[in-house]
DNA sequence: TTGTGAAATGACAACGTTGTCATTTCGTTA
DNA sequence: TAACGAAATGACAACGTTGTCATTTCACAA
């Protein structure tokens, strides 16, 4: 059979089969409107016959451009699916794809390293997701024809940055607090090395000290229920504890439990909020106000800014996506 | 500056400055041994003075492969993200990067079209990660020269596919169950077009008919803690229910605090089982005991399988990633 | 019919690599 | 020193597209 005499299936030989040169098998392609319609039928019939797909190496090389994003993750965390969502879906949106490569766990990526590794793959511009410290971020310099911009908390002296508003959602849900009478608050870390923690502890102690209120020690835990039980133990015999900030829904939920089971009551005796508002997909009723962050869009965001950023990779932005406060009924108004 | 002369440092580039072949440059880069120390030194130096990286589209047209897999995700949830994980650190060992789309929400994609939009885009192979049903499952044929693999739990005709065994994860919970006594096993779905809901619907239907007995009606649920709970209300006023496998762990939470809030307690009134084992992070000293599945097993498995039929993308296998059950105490054993 | 300008098509080079094969250089031995 | 084989290097084509520019075909008016 004729189809089986070659690997793959060239311009050419689409042209050859409908009698036409390889030029116009190419218009057919990308100027359709400028062929003949006779013409154009007899290629796409060529093309159908012979099982042609286009070569993307010979179009990328030719055209000097990819149509592909770069992503690297550094970190594969829960809160990560909805923001691939938010990339993949914008890159769709705007014709292009992703290329994806992740740290591997226990190897030490550095910026540098990821960028290289990075530019000898089929990408116009990357996207860098960064939730911990890393070696060289301050001394990294992105390569100059690669529009980079990186998905993180710090501000970066010459790449394109964009966040999450942690510390603002995090100064939102204290004053929230305050605003409600509460003279005091107090705050459950996440693990020790990430930045969302440190991140939100800032917001809270900031929105404490603009109040003139001295932060209490913080409470440190490692993201899971357990150690935000072990929090509300000790939480729950503090006497002046009636606001307790728990850097995410499941500490929370730790927290909200081990109160109940000192025997004290939420949000009668002592009010809650918690970070990423998952915590109704797992308890029935819940009860739990939580800052929420767009997680999608902050992907989107990311993404749009590679995209504008192709043709001037040197521009250098900052974007916050502000997070949202999901009120329920775990905060008591003491004014009341 | 030199440097700025030109947009892209090419080998020729390279070349001159080093005062050596083309062929040599590609040499040092390939075949490094083949060139002597004092020649190799110039190149490097070289390189490093321009700048120089390897164009990705010449090389790949050249090489006839990309080094690069198609990963499609046809649905995006929770489990995702190890799965995903798990591809890419496959990938990542075996020197492949990854090219990822991902249907849009509302989308309709099908098998085709998803395959038409890959071919595109420069990879080797291909995953489709489906959990849904989609029209052309049946009657679709993978491009001949795309080794394409498909994570499902339906088998397909001419595809290999790969899967964790959602049904024997099922069959194991409800044998669990009866192993100890239990005289039937009560059982909450998850969505309904969830292919994964079905499947576990399925193996709990046949452990139980592997024993004679009739399966009570399943109660309709959506994944979430919710309809757990209102299948736990229904489930309390039901004198023979001693046993529930929920079709993840927040409905399984839903029914137990359901069950509780009726005066029975778990495990002694009633036992419960769930999936995912999830519910330890959000709920201090959880006791649910649940099924596990290995889903960064699943994309490991899903990319070596791909990389192995590269040389030979029409062979066909079937892979079942099995379950564990993780126990805790929520299973009574009435036999004692 | 012929002439005209616009529309449609084609020939050829170029993108930056790697494979093939020829040539040069080198270290050794006669 | 000459001759030799092995090691190192180079010249050139090829991969499958798209851009440039030249050529052919066409519809229409004279």
């Amino acid at each position: 059979m004729a189809t089986m005499d070659k690997k793959n299936v060239s311009m050419n030989d689409v042209a050859v089969a409908a009698g036409v040169s390889l030029k116009t098998v190419s218009r057919v392609i990308n100027e359709p409107d400028s062929v003949r319609e006779s013409t154009r039928d007899k290629v796409h019939s060529a093309m159908e016959a012979l099982g042609f797909r286009a070569n993307f190496a010979a179009r990328s090389l030719k055209l000097g451009r990819y149509g592909c994003i770069g992503v690297v993750m550094f970190h594969l965390s829960g809160g990560a699916v909805d923001m691939i969502d938010g990339i993949a879906d914008a890159a769709e949106e705007r014709g292009f794809a992703l290329t994806m490569i992740k740290k591997r766990a226990g190897e030490k990526m550095t910026l540098a390293e990821a960028a290289r590794r990075m530019s000898q793959l089929p990408v116009d511009g990357m996207i860098f997701n960064l939730r911990q410290m890393v070696d060289d971020f301050d001394t990294f310099e992105a390569p100059k024809d690669l529009k980079t911009v990186i998905i993180t908390p710090m501000e970066h002296p010459t790449c394109s940055t964009v966040s999450d508003d942690q510390e603002g959602g995090a100064r939102m849900a204290c004053e929230y607090f305050l605003n409600r009478g509460h003279k005091n608050v107090y705050f459950v870390s996440g693990k020790k090395e990430s930045l969302s923690s440190q991140c939100r502890m800032k917001g809270w102690r900031a929105a404490l000290e603009a109040r003139g209120i001295e932060p209490p020690g913080p409470l440190q835990g490692d993201w899971n229920a357990d150690s935000g039980y072990a929090a509300g133990l000790v939480l729950a015999d503090k006497p002046d504890c009636t606001a307790v900030l728990a850097a995410n829904d499941c500490m929370a939920n730790g927290v909200m439990m081990a109160l109940r089971d000192k025997g004290l009551s939420v949000p009668d005796d002592v009010s809650v909020i918690g970070f990423d508002d998952e915590l109704y997909k797992t308890i029935p009723n819940s009860i739990l106000t939580s800052v929420k962050f767009r997680h999608r869009e902050l992907g989107v965001r990311a993404l749009n800014e590679v995209v504008a950023g192709l043709e001037a990779p040197s521009s250098r932005s900052r974007t916050l996506v502000s997070g949202v406060l999901v009120e329920r009924s775990s905060v008591k108004d003491l004014r009341a």
